[in-house]
DNA sequence: GCTTCAGTGCCAGGTTTTGGCACCATTGGT
DNA sequence: ACCAATGGTGCCAAAACCTGGCACTGAAGC
């Protein structure tokens, strides 16, 4: 096993239980005693607070101050993987086509661990939050994960996206839109999205939206435009 | 030398000098020139783009723009992780948590097929998309990093949160909150919120707020009612 | 005094990384 | 046509690194 992963998995593991000893965390991870005490120093080299309290009943415990740190290394790692499988992918055709066995293993083993402290610089600057304990992700009836590649595709590429729109009130309209960003508010997705036909910034939500399809050759009109005026009608939304 | 740090020395050097050859790099990085191949190989695989030119006057160069597709998928996907790790933080056990930690282990240990669809399943679903080529992601001057420690527990936690802010019109009121979402829409990013004080979901520009602190022991108020309930104003955005 | 625990030092075995070598393909110059 | 410079690959032995076992120490509780 890899060593940034079985790092991984002891503080997982740490913050599942709470307070474990080293025999535990050894049998957990499917190491011996002596690498998972290693590990244990390099974690708290790398910034975690472990306690420890020899003797019995005593065993190691992940400072619960310290747990944020932790979620921002499991994050890169994660981070790392999706990196790779977005390689792939440009490197293929399809969207998450290389996701096969053989393209796994090759996570597994090629790459990103250069690329790590890349991502945690990111990963401290970008940020999302969620009301998490009111949603269960895995419900997504909301979202229709098929409209995804569509609009993958139209973000990166500054493609306008046409679509079928049920508003509100259960109207159907046709909108050709530059897609700006995705506000996820679970359990709604919603495109924020520029509406040359209306000069406006609207808010879809990603429910509503049927049949979507890539605008052939019509890239954003703005293109050139600092984005400072493209995103200035958003200042509504501060009110 | 370790290999991530040499993988970094060949990125910064091949960005510094614009074209060189094999040899240099070696002798820059301080390897051997098989070493470097190597090194070149599992840039490529990472999704960096190489040109490289044989014969007299050859050599190799990076691609500036790989460089930034590399950023602007790992931003689209950072997004992703987050929503997901954000779950899995919080429910520690629910199904995500398992999800992601069985990903992590099947993709060391060389995979069983029946969760490669899982995770497939999970990088179809969870996606978000930016208009990436007007954002330096480097530039995050309108946002500061030092706030989001507070507001990540604020959400985590369901604590609320109170901050100064100063609005449209420069006015400064005091505001306690409880935030439900991060919507960032380069440059800018938006704190989503409710406002009990005002009983309304407000947005609050990110660069406007200041002093946060959590109000300790004010929970959400709304804990207990169904998600349903608390997102219903936010159909406002969708027009 | 015994047991349970963290922690350290050491070493043999195993795995991975590295460097050297031979070799091929391509390119531009002579 | 030939040569030198250059990227690229396969192979192998040596070097470096990682791991697990062992013996040990010290602290804490029973």
């Amino acid at each position: 096993m890899n060593v940034r992963l079985r790092h991984d998995a002891i503080v997982r593991s740490l913050r599942r239980t709470g307070t474990s000893t080293v025999a535990d965390l050894a049998a957990d991870v499917g190491a011996s005693r002596r690498t998972v005490l290693r590990d244990i120093s390099a974690l708290r080299d790398a910034g975690f607070v472990i306690h420890s309290e020899p003797g019995r009943g005593g065993g190691l415990q992940l400072d619960p101050q310290s747990v944020q740190t932790t979620t921002k290394l499991s994050v890169a790692e994660v981070f790392a993987l999706l990196i790779s499988v977005a390689s792939m992918r440009a490197a293929g055709n399809l969207p998450f086509a290389g996701l096969a066995d053989a393209g796994l293993a090759k996570i597994e083993k090629a790459l990103p661990r250069d690329k790590v402290r890349d991502l945690r610089r990111l990963l401290d600057c970008l940020y999302v939050g969620q009301l998490s304990p009111l949603v269960d992700i895995s419900d997504l009836s909301m979202m229709d994960p098929a409209l995804l590649p569509a609009f993958e595709t139209a973000f990166l590429q500054r493609q306008c996206i046409g679509f079928q729109y049920r508003d509100a009130r259960g109207g159907l309209t046709d909108r050709i839109v530059e897609p700006h960003a995705m506000l996820i508010l679970p359990p709604l997705w919603y495109l924020v999205a520029w509406d040359p036909a209306r000069d406006d910034l609207r808010h879809f939500r990603m429910d509503r939206i049927g049949r979507p399809e890539l605008v052939q050759g019509a890239a954003f009109q703005r293109r050139h435009v600092p984005f400072e005026d493209h995103v200035r009608p958003v200042r509504d939304l501060s009110r």
